[in-house]
DNA sequence: CGTTACATTGAGTCGCGTCAAAAAAGGTGG
DNA sequence: CCACCTTTTTTGACGCGACTCAATGTAACG
C-alpha cells in the first residue's frame, strides 16, 4: 500500500464534482463526525459543508490574521500548523491529516493566530463556524462532538508539552514516529512503514530539535536496526525500541 | 497590596455561606463569564454552579483518570495542572488563577488526563458539564464563550509549544513573569509585583528547565537590575529588558 | 526549636546547537 | 531525456548552555 495515496482518494477522479460526496457516505464520517447519529440528524449534518477547497503543496488553507470563518475537516492530503513570533522564529505546532479538523485556533479572537500549509496536494470541507453553532444548538450529538474535538487537541497538545519539556532528542523522536504511525494505521496504512510529508527542518521545528539533530538521530536509529530511512521513506523495523526509548525513566 | 490575597476574597468570611454569590454578581464574572448578557440569559447562568468547593494548599481538585464530570472556575487561589507520563516524569502544563477555567482536559474521554492542584487555599465554582451542554444551547452567547474559552486554551499551548521549542533559558523565564504579571494585573494586581505561588521545581517543569537553572536565572537577572528576587516575592524593575529578551531574534 | 522543604551556588559533564562542506534528491528548462 | 540549479539531507568538528551532582543556606511549619 502507497502511504502516499489515501484511502478514500483511490477510487475518486481528480477534479471530479466537489459536492458530490456528502458527510453521510463520507468514508471518513467516522473520523470526523460524531458516531451514531439518527438518519435524520445525518441529514442536518450534511448541511455543515458549504464548500470544499482543494490545495496545491505549499498552499496556505490560512495564515495568522486572517479573518475566521471557517472550521476545516481534511479530506486528503497533509497539513502542517506553525505559529510565528514577532521576531520571526516560528515553530510547528502539529502535522494534520485526513479527517482531522484544523481552524480551532481562530474562535477565541475571530482571526486565526496560526498558518495551515499544505504539505501535500489536498482537499478540505470547509465548515462555516456559525453553521456549526447553529447545527450544535439543534443536534446534540453534535455539540458534544465539538466540545471533544477542542478537548482533544488541548490533551493532545498537554503531550506535545511533556515532550518538548522533558524528552531528549532520542525519545523525542521516537514518540514522534509512534504517533504517525499509530495515526496512518487508524487510516488503513501500514504500521511499520511511511513516508515523512515534511523536512527534517518541519520535524525538527515540531520537536524542538535542529534539522541536523533530527538527521543524526534518524541515522542513529537506522544504525541500531531500529528504523530504515531512505530519504523519506521510513521503516520501522523493531516498534518495540522505540516504545522503550519513550517510556524510559528519562531525564526529567 | 497583597497579591495572595484576591480582592473578591478581600470582605468575605472564610467558612461563609457557599451559595451567597451568584455568578449575576461575582466580581469575577467579566472574567469567567461572557460579556453583554440580558438579564434574562444572567439569571439562567446562575444555574450553572451547582456547588461550590474549598480546598486546601496542596488539595487536588481532580486527578488524572478520574471521571470528568465538571468543569471548573477559580474563585479564589492559584492552581497547577501537570501531566504525569506513564515513566513517572511529569510535566507542569499550566498555572491557573481566579477567573480562569479548569477541566476541559476530561470532556474527550470522560476522565480527567491531567492533575489540578491548588497552590494555595482555594475556592472553585463547580459546574457540571451536562447543565454547561445544556444551557449553550438556549444561550447563545453561553455557547460561543464556551468554544472561546477552549479556543484560548489551544492558543495559550501553542505560545508554551513555541517557548519550549525555540527560546533560550532566560527568554523563558523572561516570558513567564511578563505573562504572569500581565494576568495579575488584569485582576488588580501590582504590574511590577508579585508573588511567586509555586516552587522553582514547578516553574521549570512549566518552562522545560531544571530547579536549578530557574534560580539561577533569577540571580542572573537580579544581578543586571532586571528584578529584584526575595524567595517568592519578586519584583520586576525593568519590564523593558524582559520584554526585549522575549523578542530578542534568537536561538531557533 | 527542631525538622523538613525549598532555594542558592559551584564545579564538572554532556547533549544538542552551530558552522561548514559535501552528497543526494527533486524540480526546471532547453 | 539530460544538464542545471535549488532544496534537502547527511556527516563531521567544535563549543556552549543547560543538566548533574553536591554542599550550604534559608524559610516554612508543627
Amino acid at each position: 500500500m502507497n502511504p502516499s495515496t489515501h484511502p478514500s482518494e483511490k477510487s475518486r477522479t481528480p477534479g471530479a464534482a466537489t459536492l458530490s460526496v456528502a458527510c453521510s457516505n463520507c468514508n471518513l464520517r467516522e473520523l470526523c463526525m460524531p458516531a451514531g447519529l439518527s438518519p435524520a440528524d445525518l441529514e442536518r449534518i450534511d448541511e455543515l459543508v458549504a464548500t470544499r477547497r482543494r490545495l496545491k503543496r505549499g498552499e496556505a488553507l490560512f495564515r495568522s490574521g486572517e479573518a475566521f470563518t471557517s472550521l476545516y475537516a481534511i479530506r486528503t492530503g497533509f497539513f502542517k500548523t506553525c505559529v510565528t513570533a514577532e521576531d520571526g522564529r516560528d515553530q510547528v505546532t502539529g502535522f494534520q491529516m485526513a479527517g482531522e479538523i484544523i481552524g480551532l485556533d481562530g474562535i477565541v479572537g475571530d482571526r486565526h493566530t496560526c498558518d495551515a500549509v499544505a504539505l501535500e496536494d489536498a482537499e478540505v470541507c470547509v465548515m462555516p463556524f456559525d453553521k456549526v453553532g447553529e447545527l450544535s444548538r439543534e443536534v446534540n450529538a453534535l455539540q458534544h462532538h465539538v466540545h471533544r474535538i477542542m478537548s482533544r487537541e488541548i490533551v493532545r497538545e498537554h503531550g506535545v508539552m511533556l515532550l518538548l519539556g522533558s524528552m531528549r532528542a532520542e525519545e523525542r523522536l521516537a514518540a514522534f514516529l509512534l504517533n504517525l504511525v499509530q495515526r496512518l494505521h487508524a487510516r488503513g496504512f501500514s504500521r511499520s512503514e511511511l513516508v515523512l510529508r515534511m523536512t527534517r527542518e518541519e520535524i525538527g521545528s515540531y520537536l524542538g530539535l535542529k534539522l541536523e539533530t533530527v538527521s543524526r538521530t534518524f541515522s542513529r536509529f537506522a544504525e541500531e536496526g531500529t528504523i530504515e530511512v531512505h530519504h523519506r521513506h521510513l521503516r520501522i523495523l523493531d516498534a518495540e525500541a522505540l516504545h522503550r526509548l519513550v517510556n524510559h525513566p528519562g531525564c526529567n
